[in-house]
DNA sequence: GTTTGACCTTCCAGTTACTGGAAGGTTTAT
DNA sequence: ATAAACCTTCCAGTAACTGGAAGGTCAAAC
């Protein structure tokens, strides 16, 4: 016998809100079936599905590459060359991202230990926002 | 005489596009005058406004903590350590992107140097996103 | 046998910060 | 007169959910 769940075991085992399942299947990552009551039933194909799609969000994965990941996975005559490829285009987007938040951050740290912090009106902070440069 | 001038132009001075400049008009940040053909007509002030609200943005502050920003801006009875406050807040939660951002980077990293990266269909990825543990 | 509580369903709206585009008015130049 | 280059408003879409309303279902308690 198969394992059939509901959305909210499914929930329970995966960590994604029932809601985000919902929503998963609204834009069709996983189609489960329907009891005759109408409620979701989700085998283990869709939990594991589920439990792949959860991993592949927290490692930053768009939903269309995680789209693409899940084609890939149900390819077995996949290159894993292409796996590799999606993968470190990722760690591409999530370099520039790293460094936009790091010079972000250079020149605020650079602002806030030039302001007194104290009740005086002065700041450093605001007068570059008025008027200084960024960098 | 005042320098009065159009949309156009203020988006050039300011470097944001004329789009956003309506945009930030609808939410209430920056209200131009009006000519007597309904067109905007933006006075030094609000070109001023503009400008800081184009470098806050790109030092990453919502436009929640622009509006406090520019009411501070304009309470010259400010105390500085108020701005300073938002400012060392702002910091931590781009420290918090960074990290999570970097846990993401290393853990793919991982993965990426694991995968042969051929025409074979074996990828260490996909059996990672597929049952393994994130770390 | 009905009522309570915990489920489940669908659908609509809101979030962030814009961006694109349609439909149409104004101004200036040709 | 008309074309180009502005300007206007309004509607819709983006990413990935999240909250909430209105209502159906089911098992257990009374």
């Amino acid at each position: 016998m198969s394992t059939a769940i509901t959305i909210k075991q499914a929930a329970e085992r995966t960590g994604l809100p029932a809601k985000t399942i919902r929503y998963y299947e609204d834009i069709g990552l996983v189609t489960p079936m329907r009891a005759e009551n109408g409620y979701r039933v989700y085998l283990e194909a869709d939990a594991h599905k589920l439990h792949f799609l959860s991993k592949a969000r927290s490692l930053g994965f768009s939903i269309d590459e995680c789209r693409k990941l899940l084609a890939l996975y149900a390819d077995t005559g996949r290159a894993s060359a292409d796996v590799k490829a999606l993968a470190k285009d990722h760690v591409a987007e999530i370099d520039q991202k790293i460094a936009e938040l790091q010079a972000m951050r250079k020149t605020l740290m650079h602002l806030i230990s030039n302001c007194a912090g104290d009740d005086r009106p002065d700041c450093p902070i605001l007068s570059e926002l008025s008027g200084g440069k960024t960098r």
